[in-house]
DNA sequence: TGATAAATGATAATCGAGTATCATTTCTTT
DNA sequence: AAAGAAATGATACTCGATTATCATTTATCA
């Protein structure tokens, strides 16, 4: 794996993100550059297992990436555009809701509903 | 539609399971009965359209369903044996995890680990 | 600057999940 | 029991996401 333009183009994008980004959301920032697709898909890949990008899969849609330096953290999906943005914060003690016995090793918390560019827009 | 036995048997099925089950589970616990997955889709699609079922999403998997007089609940998936079960209650004031402007309209949250049968059995 | 290894992009192939098709079987109601 | 409607099951098909292929381009370094 080299430095290229493309992954360096890449890695900046997940950086500056508000969340996790899909392969198209990806390439959609990029279209001006032309890249391919499975460029783009490949870079992801190759990021997610050098360590710098981590997958992020939500109940519906495709893997989106993050910067895998992000401290634990949750994610707003909106139902309008769905874009996926990451929320601070994480309630705690949800271990002890697992039953009795239960191992739990970590959770995931998503919250679904409008952004706020899709209320001013009033979205459906 | 008609009360079928193919029917009576995953709705008796689906409300005595301790969590939401995929097409594939619902169907290994008919097997003696001969029963076709076109079927199972289908009786699982039609409970869940017509109210008595729940379609659950999990970040990976297929769809599971649940019923439809569950009170709000979570899950817990096994990462050994990928079943799912219920957990009860919730923690609460999650909407205000949200940024600011954002509208919450619902919410998931899934614990992983390891199931109590998993734990005895040393699975990975 | 060559030689060469890696990256790229267009596109075909794959994969799992779910749906459509349709001949056959099974109700229901008379 | 007969007739019509609905359900069934085998299987082909579809769909979105992702990966594989491979000829071409680009970067690296002796």
């Amino acid at each position: 794996m080299r430095q290229t333009k493309h992954a360096i183009a890449i890695q900046a994008i997940i950086d500056q993100a508000p969340g996790p980004l899909s392969a198209d959301e990806v390439r959609a920032l990029l279209i001006d550059t032309g890249i391919g697709i499975a460029t783009v898909y490949r870079v992801l890949k190759n990021g997610a297992e050098g360590g710098r990008f981590r997958a992020v899969q939500l109940p519906d849609g495709p893997t989106r990436y993050e910067s895998a330096d992000l401290p634990h953290h949750h994610h707003f999906e909106c139902l309008a555009c769905h874009r996926v943005f990451d929320v601070e914060g994480c309630p705690g003690r949800i271990e002890r809701m697992a039953p009795e016995g239960f191992d739990v090793q970590s959770h995931d918390l998503t919250l679904y509903g409008k952004c706020v560019d899709c209320k001013k827009q009033g979205a459906a």
